[in-house]
DNA sequence: TGGCGTCTAAACAAGG
DNA sequence: GCCTTGTTTAGACGCC
């Protein structure tokens, strides 16, 4: 009713600040208290390692490459005398950018992914880094595709050389010993490119990226877009060959076969001239036979060969020894029809994963985008980690349907995101148990310490227009926590209200209404009169009365709880199932603060220790008379209301003096005095 | 179905 | 008079 100018002007200020720092606000901080620490390494380092390994077998793969490569050019050059040092240079320039090329689908597939979206707990943070992983390797793709048209574009060149060097020297004895000489460098540039190619291929088929085998249909030739590069270096390495022996070898099927095989390859040679320079002698059978020994990079192991099987595409074939399996793989798959089919199913498949990859990444892309913007779209409102899909402070008033939004599609937290934003199955583990906007309060029903999870999600919070999924009086209560003297004003609660919570930063007229409803109906909050003014305390005990104090239902709902606890990643499958199987209750309340993983289950392990009594005897209802607060019979005492006048200072530890040794959440109540500054 | 807890909205009063 | 703070009531909703 009436306007918050004056504490909207105090309250927007730490709003506005905090709003400032939203936008950088989730990848630059950290949870560094949170419970999930465990989860985010286990995926940073799932991400590191396989690019590590990657870049490790790529970059020996290209020292041959490189050494065989230079080794070569020099040869050429030697034998041409002509070659332009800078198109060397550049080859050789070429050849880092591929290293990391060749490699990069290996360093995170859409399969990877999406299996580290559904079982990683993905904050902000995560998405943060995945989206620079991500982006790192679109850079590298685009390394990749400039490395493959420079290879075309200095082949090409080379071609112009080798048939300017032709018509110069037409028949001359000598000069067709040297276009034969560097006919050869030439072929043997080509194969390198393609040995690159296979390389690319045979690395992505060790990540298991390939999983669909040559020959399968469904892979619509045209789709090859990016592919057509390397498919081009292929039909240009045929059309040198095809040319040549034609010319020397009429009768060579091999090479019809090619040509009549480059299905794939819609484009013509790019240089007509290409057709006209084939005056190469008889080394295309033993280049081919090089290029098929291309595969053999190392005499201890080859990539096509592992465990005694050939390792080829829909070949399998079982050897005794690497000999026995080289020979299989000079004779069986060489540059031929079949081969090259299959290579070029290969890149089509790649390139098929690629573009998934692409495309998923565009998905991460908006999403990132979305997190990181405010939302005004609340049915793409995404949910933050750990954070129980329903909502608590969801409102039925028509005025906050766009923050209602976020339990409306919990098991797509990321609306308008596709299967990946399904893929937060961490975020979506309690979304089975609500649809819609519901009031379940977590924090309320089940003693959920919001502590933990305002830590985990401070900055989801404070950016992003959620409602956080606490009652106004576990709101209230934080804040007053998390205060110094545990005290606060009204409008240092708003203040803490809006600084926290995005969400609470506009229609400030009704929350802040419940804000002081909430402070006047609940006795858990006490007003004292203090030098400053008015401040409110929170009477603890009062607090923890009011609720159940254990979990009843399902061991699923326990689980939920448990996982929007945040503890999920923390404690060890094992001990999590014992919890929800005993319905432990997870009332850990704020005591829990900031904790470390030791901390973290260790006050889990004494709220067991404590609540086992308890969680066992009244697995199935939950009614407040059965609460463990009653057997504190020094908190009955405390039953009368305090009267804040009696009082010349704060009352907010009128429950320190109480402690339980069968509660250790209020002991962690009390510890958790002294560590207030996990938000 | 009723009790309970919660949220929202509103009215009202007191004080600065 | 305006605004903030605090209290109270009523209605609605969800859960048990």
């Amino acid at each position: 009713m009436m306007q918050e100018s004056g504490t909207e002007a105090t309250s927007n200020g730490p709003a506005n600040e905090n709003g400032g720092a939203s936008v950088e606000g989730v990848p630059r901080e950290g949870r560094p208290k949170s419970a999930t620490p465990s989860a985010e390494v286990t995926a940073a380092d799932l991400l590191h390692l396989q690019q590590h390994q990657a870049l490790q077998m790529a970059r020996q793969i290209l020292l041959q490459q490189q050494q065989q490569s230079q080794s070569q050019q020099l040869q050429s050059q030697q034998n041409t005398g002509r070659k332009s040092p800078k198109a060397n240079d550049k080859q050789q320039s070429l050849q880092v950018p591929v290293s990391v090329a060749m490699m990069t689908p290996q360093v995170i597939t859409p399969q990877q992914m999406q299996q580290i979206l559904q079982q990683q707990v993905l904050s902000p943070q995560q998405l943060q880094v995945l989206l620079q992983q991500q982006q790192a390797l679109m850079l590298q793709q685009q390394q990749l595709q400039e490395f493959y048209k420079k290879q075309q574009e200095q082949l090409h060149l080379q071609l112009l050389q080798q048939q300017q060097q032709q018509q110069q020297h037409a028949g001359s004895k000598q000069s067709k010993e040297q276009v034969s000489a560097q006919q050869l460098a030439f072929q043997q540039q080509l194969l390198q490119v393609q040995q690159v190619q296979q390389q690319h291929l045979l690395n992505l088929q060790r990540q298991g990226l390939l999983s669909i085998q040559p020959g399968q249909p469904g892979l619509p030739l045209h789709s090859l877009t990016q592919g057509m590069i390397p498919t081009e270096l292929q039909q240009l390495w045929k059309e040198v060959t095809n040319a040549h022996v034609k010319e020397e070898h009429n009768n060579s099927s091999s090479n019809n076969g090619h040509r009549g095989l480059d299905l794939s390859s819609p484009a013509p040679p790019k240089n007509p001239l290409l057709n006209q320079h084939a005056s190469t002698n008889g080394q295309y059978m033993s280049h081919k036979r090089e290029g098929s020994t291309l595969e053999e990079p190392s005499p201890h192991s080859h990539p096509l060969y592992g465990h005694g099987v050939c390792k080829w595409p829909g070949c399998e074939a079982v050897f005794d020894d690497f000999q026995s399996f080289l020979k299989h793989l000079n004779n069986e798959h060489a540059l031929d029809d079949r081969s090259t089919a299959q290579c070029r199913v290969q890149m089509q498949v790649v390139q098929q994963l690629e573009l998934q990859l692409a495309k998923d990444k565009e998905r991460l892309q908006a999403m990132m985008t979305h997190l990181h913007v405010k939302s005004t779209e609340p049915k793409a409102t995404p949910q933050p980690l750990n954070l129980v899909s329903n909502v608590t402070l969801s409102k039925s008033a028509p005025e906050a349907s766009p923050p209602l939004s976020l339990p409306q599609t919990p098991t797509t937290p990321t609306a308008p995101l596709t299967p990946l934003s399904q893929s937060h199955s961490v975020i979506t583990a309690t979304n089975l148990h609500s649809v819609g906007p519901m009031r379940r309060r977590y924090s309320e029903k089940y003693n959920m310490p919001i502590s933990p999870d305002i830590s985990q999600n401070k900055e989801f919070y404070m950016n992003t227009d959620v409602r956080p999924p606490f009652t106004y009086a576990s709101l209230i209560r934080q804040a007053i926590l998390e205060s110094p003297e545990k005290q606060l004003t009204l409008n240092e609660i708003y203040n803490w209200f809006t600084r926290m919570f995005a969400y609470f930063r506009r229609n400030a007229a009704t929350w802040k209404n419940a804000v002081r409803h909430n402070l006047s109906l609940h006795k858990c909050f006490v007003r004292v009169e203090n030098v400053k003014g008015a401040v409110w305390t929170v009477d603890e005990i009062e607090f923890q009365k009011r609720r159940p104090q254990k979990i009843s239902g399902s061991p699923a709902l326990v689980k939920n709880i448990q996982t929007s606890l945040g503890y999920g990643p923390t404690l060890s499958a094992a001990f999590q199932a014992s919890m929800a199987e005993n319905n432990i209750p997870l009332y850990t309340t704020a005591s829990i603060g900031s904790p470390t993983l030791n901390s973290l289950a260790n006050a889990i392990r004494e709220e067991m220790n404590g609540a086992m009594d308890h969680g066992n005897s009244n697995g199935s209802d939950s009614s407040p008379g059965r609460s463990p607060l009653p057997a504190m019979h020094h908190i009955s005492v405390k039953e009368e209301p305090l009267d804040p006048e009696d009082h010349d200072g704060p009352l907010s530890l009128v429950t320190t003096a109480n402690h339980s040794p069968d509660f250790d959440h209020h002991r962690d109540y009390d510890d958790e005095q002294g560590h207030d500054d996990m938000l």
